[in-house]
DNA sequence: TTCGGAGTTGCAGAAATCTTCAACTGGCTC
DNA sequence: GAGCCAGTTGAAGATTTCTGCAACTCCGAA
């Protein structure tokens, strides 16, 4: 493979990187949803939200197709669900260190130089 | 926690979203390494991984210390490792469907919006 | 065929991110 | 202490991303 995988692995993250965007993936998490329950349910613009799901749809992590007058949203694949799981895992250890560490340090050495982190 | 949970996820996976960050946690899936060590497997001038160390520290997804005249740095959860094998098993399916089904899909869902590159 | 609802697209200004350079700190050895 | 090696930080210009507006397409109903 020529073009950098990191790239590739790069550009999907970032594709998740926007609050919207993971909005809609955990709304679309349990079946498709057709972009007006999104919008009742994300407060954005239309045009806002229809800009994300192009962004999503790019990336090749949303599919969509129309249902009547209706235009339908859905997971590409169901692995998309078992990267928001590992996220929210991620998100939950970082912040359970970052809390527990504050108070401990609070608690211990109040004047204490931080470490190296800025 | 008042500040929007989707804002934090999504900065964790833009945290993510960088080809130099991404190759960073997948050296440090095998351990703990010197930037030393990181530096000579990048190809990226020394300030600029420098600069995304930093990032990705901020963001609490890795941590450092000192080892001698040597800077260490580690995950700080090893969570981080699942979230990259999700993110490939991802690419994978992404890149497979494209390759694979593009031409099936189009002539299967005439009234859907071409999905065209960038 | 005309109308209105549902989405999408293009665009431009605003905001965030990236990269590089130069200057800096911290520790080790002489 | 002087000099060096390892790494970090600050800042500025270039690039990318985000947001909202206006204009547009597509479909179903009247």
């Amino acid at each position: 493979m020529s073009v950098p995988l990191y790239q590739a692995k790069a550009e999907m993250f970032r594709t998740l990187g926007h609050p919207v965007r993971i909005r809609v993936l955990e709304l679309l998490q349990d079946g498709p949803r057709p972009v007006r329950d999104l919008l009742a349910e994300i407060d954005v613009e239309a045009s806002n939200l229809s800009q994300q799901l192009a962004v999503l749809r790019r990336a090749g992590i949303v599919t969509s197709f129309r249902d009547g007058a209706l235009v339908m949203y859905a997971l590409s694949t169901p692995d998309v669900a078992d990267l928001l799981a590992a996220g929210r895992r991620i998100l939950g250890a970082v912040l359970t260190d970052r809390d527990g560490l504050l108070v401990e340090l609070r608690a211990a050495t109040p004047a204490m130089r931080r470490p190296t982190r800025s």
